[in-house]
DNA sequence: TCGTAGATTTACCAAATGGTAAAATTTAAT
DNA sequence: ATTAAATTTTACCATTTGGTAAATCTACGA
């Protein structure tokens, strides 16, 4: 009725698969992948490892599992960028979102940040067939903008970037982060207020 | 004479030494710590296992060496910025130096990233007594710089992030980068453009 | 040229790790 | 309650990997 391939997954199964991936997740974005071990999965799971692979094929394919879940989530806060809306709203906007998942989705982010930063070995295909043909209509959309006079020229692609970067910093570097920030202060609070000047000025100005 | 502890490295063990974190900086900042194997940095330099092990202590010897040596260069840029000189041409040109670094450095770059990306198990002494004093004191800098009226009111702690986090980027997420971007452009170029254009409206609007 | 310190290779080892087979146990429908 | 299917554990295995010991080779000053 679902899928056609498996009937339907029991109570058992389907909190199983919940608790390897969660402590997968925690495990695979603190060690990346090689530095994580099927032992430290299944601990964290509160499983064996034997049980572990009852229920995945191997470590590759937890991984890839995560990764593909994430992708959808990660790249809904474009999704949301509407063109019809204010070029300058919908962009802080988008700032926004962006940096609210840093912080509540550190471990997803840290896990993306390191497959990118290996040069995306097992996620290549996804970001061809589903980042890619976003971020390029995102482009165009905020160049048409540009067009429009609604915005100040500027490359959309680095825009964009400039937006993945200072947002996903905060928790991909966080160790670094709150290594430097004092302690008392509210990281992400002061950072949202930071990021929005920055970028409203940008567009503004 | 140079320190003490060794008399002098002939030129052999300076040649292989050099071979060595060359090859461990390509392998490290490609795969991570745990990713890497003695192997493949043996291949890369074109020794043997054993004769690596000859010059290093080992695994860990060899990636805290490099770890090290980064450290300096890669305060460098910041160390460089001037409290007497233009504000907006100190941190403007600051930006620009961290870019040319991401470009002319991006295994440096990676290799730092990935530390971060892990809680920084191996760097975090480093960190504490080299990067947060010269942080610390370059906050003070653009405080003093603000409460002059030469800047505009922000916090430079988030400003130091987002420079960090948008030129770094084009080093850490190369392999996403190259993939949006199109081919023909000349992604730094163009990235010096829209950053340089950023900070200058942040920093002047 | 000879001898020795320095450099390199060969042949290993122990631990860690991803993974498997099969026995044992639990679950749930009848 | 019975039984078949689903789940979990026990006991392994093969490979990889960081590292070592000792033999061998090479550079180089006397």
């Amino acid at each position: 009725m679902s899928d056609g391939s498996t009937k339907k997954p029991s109570r058992i199964q389907q909190r199983n698969r919940h608790l390897i991936l969660d402590a997968a997740l925690e495990v695979f974005s603190r060690h990346g992948f090689r530095g994580a071990t099927l032992d430290q999965i299944a601990t964290q799971a509160g499983l064996s490892k034997p049980n572990i692979l009852y229920y995945f094929g191997g470590k590759e394919d937890i991984h890839l599992t995560l990764l593909s879940q994430l992708m959808e989530t990660w790249l809904d806060p474009l999704v949301e960028m509407n063109a019809a809306g204010d070029p300058v709203e919908e962009i802080l906007n988008y700032v926004q979102r962006k940096l609210d998942m840093a912080q509540q989705l550190p471990r997803e982010s840290r896990l993306f940040a390191g497959e990118i930063l290996q040069g995306a070995p097992r996620m290549r295909p996804e970001l061809e067939s589903k980042l890619k043909p976003l971020f390029d209509e995102k482009c165009a959309v905020i160049q048409s903008w540009i067009q429009q006079g609604r915005l100040p020229p500027l490359d959309p692609r680095h825009l964009i970037f400039s937006i993945w970067a200072s947002t996903q910093h905060y928790a991909d570097f966080e160790s670094q982060v709150s290594l430097l920030m004092n302690e008392g202060d509210d990281t992400y609070a002061s950072a949202a207020t930071h990021l929005n000047m920055m970028f409203r000025t940008l567009l503004q100005g």
